[in-house]
DNA sequence: TGAACATATGAACATTTGTTCAAACGATTA
DNA sequence: TAATCGTTTGAACAAATGTTCATATGTTCA
């Protein structure tokens, strides 16, 4: 163990040094992936792809995406935040209603992805 | 407060009882959501990603694949049991080295659709 | 057969996440 | 102006998630 003490608990070394470094060259940089897997944690949850799908039917208020949805109306506000935050609902308010609605067009693309994926997977 | 006991804390009611119906009515089914979602779920964690990215790239080992992303291999492997459980990757057997590549057309286009809405709201 | 290696896996732990609850904020209306 | 309504927000809390560590599994090679 002498002269490997340094390197004595690395468990896993590269096999094929060729493949890591063409790979590692042709690499996304990590703050891009970090961006975009934030982007895709959005899609991650199911009251947030509901407000999503319920939003590419029709422009809805507050009050009625949580009366679609069955869930309370502070918990739809706050996944309208984050969908807000992600650019990918925008809203106008009339009086004191505020209206929701769609402001992406890949919104439904990757809906439609993410279907034709899990559609075939079954 | 007499016979309104039973919506006494109801802080939200349907502001329009049509839109409510018509959407209701256009509703995915809440398990296809579920569904949906923990699909987007995979996506929405950077390891993953970088994991996928990689594959789309190069078939690769899991030792190769965590020198490219300077992760554990233990971490790798836990990732992958993910992604293969979500059907995004194969592997194959070649003596005590797994190869693994992805088994889904779908995952280059979602991430193609996600990269340009990150690009356009910056 | 036993040592070495590539990979997988379970438990533990810290972190993140989504909901609820209570309260605040704006806008309307009585 | 006060009450009401639609919405937002912060704190608290439980549940889910990702990494690490230790160990197990399966394969090769000496």
């Amino acid at each position: 163990m002498s002269k490997h003490d340094d390197i004595e608990n690395i468990k896993c070394n590269v096999i094929h040094r060729d493949v890591v470094d063409s790979v590692s060259d042709k690499m996304m940089e990590p703050e891009k992936m970090e961006e975009l897997a934030e982007f895709f944690k959005v899609f991650g949850d199911s009251t947030r792809l509901k407000i999503l799908y319920a939003l590419s039917i029709s422009e809805m208020c507050v009050c009625d995406i949580a009366a679609v949805l069955g869930t309370s109306q502070s918990a739809v506000s706050h996944q309208l935040k984050i969908l807000r935050q992600m650019r990918l609902v925008k809203y106008r308010r009339e009086g004191r209603v505020i209206y929701y609605s769609h402001d992406d067009e890949h919104i439904t693309e990757i809906f439609r992805k993410g279907l034709e994926h899990i559609n075939e997977i079954k």
